[in-house]
DNA sequence: TTTATTATTGTTATGTTATAACGTACTATT
DNA sequence: AATAGTACGTTATAACATAACAATAATAAA
C-alpha cells in the first residue's frame, strides 16, 4: 500500500505502543549515558499516553496529578528540552504543542498531519518527501539542517465522516 | 537553473518590491471590495521593507514610532489577521512572525527556507513539493487542506561565507 | 567514605506572544 | 439623517516560555 512512507497515528495501539517507546527511550538514555529521570520519563509517558499532542500547560496539570505536588513551567520545559534533545518528541511549532517520535534515532522528515477535526496528529515518515526537499535545497544552494513539515487537514476518519452521506 | 521553482528571498530589490507588493495588495482588495486602511497598508508595508520576518511586538514598536502614538496589541493583530485571511502574508510559526507573500493570489506551497545565520527567509514555490505532497496525503487518505512547511539551515550567502576558506 | 564535581531540580520572577470583551467611531447605503 | 456593517480603541488577561540563582541529588575522584 505505501511504499517509502510510514504513517503513525498516535494512538493506534495505545497501551502497547507507549510501552514499547518507553522501553526505546530508555535504551536511547542508557546509551547515550543520560539519565531518564522521573519527571523526563512521565512527560514522555503522558505525551505517549494522549491522543493529542499535549501543550507545556496540559502536561504541567497531568504532571501535578502524577506526582501530588505543585509542578511549576520550568521542570515542565526542562523535561521537554531534555525529550527534545534525545530525539525522543517533536514540537510542533504552529499547535505550541509535543508529541512522542515514532522513529527515534532514524533520520526523518518531521511530517505531520493534523486534523483540524478531531485534533490527532500523525508522523509521516517519507523518503521521497525528503529527497525531494533535499534537492530543492541544493538547486538554490541552501543548506538544509533542520526541517519542520505541517500539514493540516482531515485525517482518514474524520475524511470518511465528512465525506459520508448524511443522515438526518 | 530552477525549473518549477521560484526561490524569493524578501529583500532582493527592496524599493522596488515593496511597492509592487503594495500595488497589488491594493488591486486584490478593491476587487474583493475590503478596505486596506491605514494601518493594515503600514502593517504590510513593514513587513515587505523587513529584511527578516517580524513578530507582531516587533511590528507594535515600528506602528508606533510611525503613527506618532501609542499602539497595542489588538491593533496590530488585526492588522495581521486581516493580512493573512487575504493572502497577502504569511505567518511562520516557528519563529512567531510574519512575512510578506510574494506570492497572494497563487496556489503555493507555503515553503519556507529560513537561515539560522542570517535570520533571512524565502519562500520558494515548488510545483513539484506540493504535488509529492498532496500524493502523500493521497494515498494515507488524508484531506490535504492547507500546509506550512519550514526548512531550517543556511542560505546561500551563509552558505559561501561558511564554506569559504577562513583567512585570519 | 569523604570530598569534589557535575547534573538535576526547586523557586521566584518576568518576558513574550496572543486573545477576550466591550465600547466607540468611521463608512457606505438608504 | 438613520441605519447597518466594519474597523478601531481600550483594558484586562490568557497562554506560552525563559532568566537567574539557590538547593539538592547523583556520580566520580581522592
Amino acid at each position: 500500500m505505501l511504499t517509502n512512507a510510514t504513517l503513525v497515528y498516535q494512538p493506534h495501539n495505545h497501551e502497547r505502543s507507549t510501552t514499547a517507546a518507553l522501553n526505546r527511550a530508555k535504551d536511547i538514555c542508557t546509551e547515550q549515558n543520560v539519565r531518564l529521570t522521573t519527571t523526563r520519563e512521565l512527560v514522555l509517558k503522558l505525551l505517549w499516553q494522549s491522543h493529542q499532542p499535549l501543550g507545556a500547560y496540559q502536561l504541567q496539570d497531568q504532571l501535578a496529578a502524577h506526582l501530588n505536588k505543585r509542578v511549576v513551567p520550568p521542570t515542565v520545559y526542562r523535561a521537554i528540552e531534555f525529550l527534545l534533545k534525545m530525539g525522543l518528541i517533536h514540537r510542533i511549532p504552529s499547535l505550541n504543542a509535543y508529541i512522542g517520535c515514532p522513529f527515534p534515532t532514524s533520520e526523518h522528515s518531521n511530517l505531520f498531519m493534523i486534523c483540524n477535526q478531531c485534533g490527532s496528529v500523525a508522523e509521516v515518515a517519507d523518503n521521497t518527501v525528503n529527497g525531494l526537499l533535499r534537492s530543492t535545497c541544493d538547486k538554490v544552494n541552501f543548506t538544509l539542517q533542520k526541517q519542520t513539515l505541517e500539514l493540516f487537514g482531515l485525517c482518514p476518519q474524520c475524511t470518511d465522516i465528512t465525506e459520508a452521506p448524511s443522515h438526518d
